[in-house]
DNA sequence: TAGAAACCCTTGAGTGGCTACAGAGTCAAG
DNA sequence: CTTGACTCTGTAGCCACTCAAGGGTTTCTA
């Protein structure tokens, strides 16, 4: 099959797909007479294998691991245990921070009940004077906004309505 | 001051501020005779009401909005309060997506109690077979991993520990 | 059989929010 | 006068893609 079918079966795209090969985590392909990729099934079951890991929010690195022990079937599987705690953490260790982030803007968000002049209103107040708190946590664990495609549509909303 | 005392008294690094004064959130600073910048104290209120909205997790493009306000305080703060709840509706969807992650990542976890061979290891199984869900959800809210300088952190210690 | 439409190719650049580094200049203390 | 701490500019890199330009190939349809 072709690279366009193989991201129609994984739902993944057609440059996320030559991006992983570029990447080292899909194997070259073999090319046709004029020069298109072809795949077969077991490309199909690797990039689905990755695309799940994605979808549990492992980096890349961390795929790479897993593919290397799916490859060594003889090898102990302890180090794929410990991955998974690990990232396990961290997504523990990101959602304790978003709670306190979430506690502070709400505290915020009450010192401007309602709409007045921005001279005198208490959430400009409050960003100008509150206590910076510690600084870094230092998790691996993502902030609150995601990567460029998404900000796009969030863009695009925020010239409708702000 | 020096770039360098502004830095240490609004918690930032200095390439940071330099950063900012491309992008355009911080005024460009006159200059000493030897080239250097000179900040004064409004550009510590400044920068320290910018790192103070970042560590809320706001966008640099939330973060010029608000600037925008404090710079006008005769106008209407409304969209101040809106972008504050919209803010905290991000905050709120990607911790409920984090709650769903870990709740999969546990499901998968339990599948392999204890480490044997890569080839019965209950989670590159899981991984192998799992239903992929719907996908994308279009928040733009991110994921569970932090940019690249607490990577490197990451993979240092990785390559000690996998 | 022509030609349009759908697909594929490579290359290069861009996203956010920094961080790091090279190679140079400035300045204060010993 | 040297040493070291600081600063300057410019450029490249991080993640995991995504998009666009400018071309080639295949397949469908008139």
């Amino acid at each position: 099959m072709k690279i366009g079918e193989l991201a129609r079966l994984a739902g993944t795209n057609v440059e996320t797909i030559r991006y992983y090969e570029r990447d080292g985590l899909l194997p070259v392909p073999a090319r046709s007479e004029g020069n298109y990729r072809i795949y077969g099934e077991t490309h199909v079951q690797r990039l689905s294998f990755i695309r799940r890991c994605r979808s549990l929010d492992m980096t890349l690195d961390e795929i790479r691991i897993l593919l290397h022990f799916k490859e060594s079937p003889q090898e102990n599987c302890a180090d794929v245990n410990r991955l998974l705690d690990r990232h396990i953490g961290h997504v523990a260790q990101r959602m304790q921070e978003l709670q306190e982030l979430e506690r502070q803007l709400k505290d915020l968000r009450e010192r401007c009940g309602e709409a007045r002049d921005a001279a005198h209103c208490g959430i400009l107040d409050g960003l100008s004077q509150a206590i910076v708190p510690d600084g870094k946590t230092a998790s691996h664990v993502q902030g609150t906004h995601r990567h460029a495609a998404n900000f796009k549509v969030e863009k695009e909303n925020q010239g409708k309505q702000v």
